[in-house]
DNA sequence: AATAAATGAATGAACATTCATTTATTTTAC
DNA sequence: GTAAAATAAATGAATGTTCATTCATTTATT
């Protein structure tokens, strides 16, 4: 039962973060949200610090997971490449939460160096992927940083568009046009 | 003279935005870095919100000024989306302090909803013109907020990995790499 | 009875803002 | 031209608030 407070306050530093932001979240919050006294998250935690950064390892692995799940052996690189990115911004609207705080992480002052790399290692098997995709001559020899700015970059922008309802994810057809012009962006064109 | 010390402190909150992040943000910092008192600051803001708010609107401003002067009316308009962005990421490569500041100041608490807009309309040039390409069927009719996702979410993480040094912008080459792929996403394909 | 878990009031540090006082600049008077 | 007076600009110590963290005490579990 150990877990289940940790949990609960793990649980409620994302909801807190998504509804007031990172500026206005304190301790004493944190504990009201989660059910127990504010003296309690130092039993299961070092300090905020601590307790912020387990929070993004936890939606990290989360996250990576998902993806992991949609990549399927022996599939075209483009069905993997689709499948994935969908497995990506699916996850972020069934978890509006992690996709708000990983957002915010990334400017806290509570980020090393090592996890500012981790942020953008979240679609790690896809850049993998990518790599096989330049062998096969099949995605342009694009310098790794574009990719990434490419993939990672735009698949950020249409979700924070999508939670700001500018646009809607959930329709298939818009799905499908972004992911559309993603590929087009990576793969050899002949125009 | 009245501009000057004026500019002093918002070129100080910069500063000290892109070193020490919005968190670690104090006015006494801000004061000394200024070379004025802490006090002074309240001659020319109303505090600390007021004073972030007419950075932004300046930083915004620049920002435009310089995306702006790229265009040329009567030329291609593939010509005119390379050098806009060019001129965005020239911009940014020049003046890092705004990059980073544009960039945190998103998730701040002095964030009013009117700015959030504002924050994506920076490269609303850039969106007009594609408007006119959609029409000449040069540009697909891609949602609006795909196009953005795109254009600004991809040159936004472009930047960021420049900052982290994990690519180099200086370089012509990375940077037409970076465009033509950006073009191939939004352009009408024969593959 | 002993140990572990949880509590929440108390502590102290950080920090935005205020304002009584000082310093600089401008205006007036001769 | 200069001294005095008036106004404006600037200062920074003091204030009050917020908030992370601690720890003596209480409650639950073994």
């Amino acid at each position: 039962m150990i877990r289940n407070k940790r949990n609960a306050i793990l649980k409620s530093v994302l909801k807190l973060v998504n509804r007031q932001g990172f500026y206005h979240l304190n301790m004493k919050s944190i504990a009201q949200e989660a059910g127990v006294a504010a003296g309690t998250i130092y039993l299961y935690f070092k300090g905020k610090e601590d307790l912020i950064n387990a929070l993004y390892a936890m939606t990290a692995e989360e996250f990576n997971q998902a993806i992991l799940e949609a990549y399927e052996e022996g599939r075209p690189l483009q069905a993997n490449f689709f499948a994935m990115l969908d497995a990506a911004v699916m996850f972020y609207l069934k978890n509006p939460d992690h996709f708000s705080f990983v957002e915010q992480y990334t400017y806290a002052p509570f980020l090393f160096k090592e996890n500012q790399d981790m942020n953008f290692s979240l679609l790690l098997p896809i850049y993998k992927m990518m790599a096989q995709g330049k062998a096969l001559r099949l995605i342009k020899p694009l310098d790794e940083s574009v990719l990434l700015a490419l993939i990672h970059g735009s698949l950020n922008t249409i979700i924070k568009l999508h939670l700001a309802r500018k646009t809607n994810l959930r329709k298939e057809s818009t799905r499908k046009e972004f992911y559309n012009a993603v590929w087009d962006a990576v793969t050899v064109t002949k125009k």
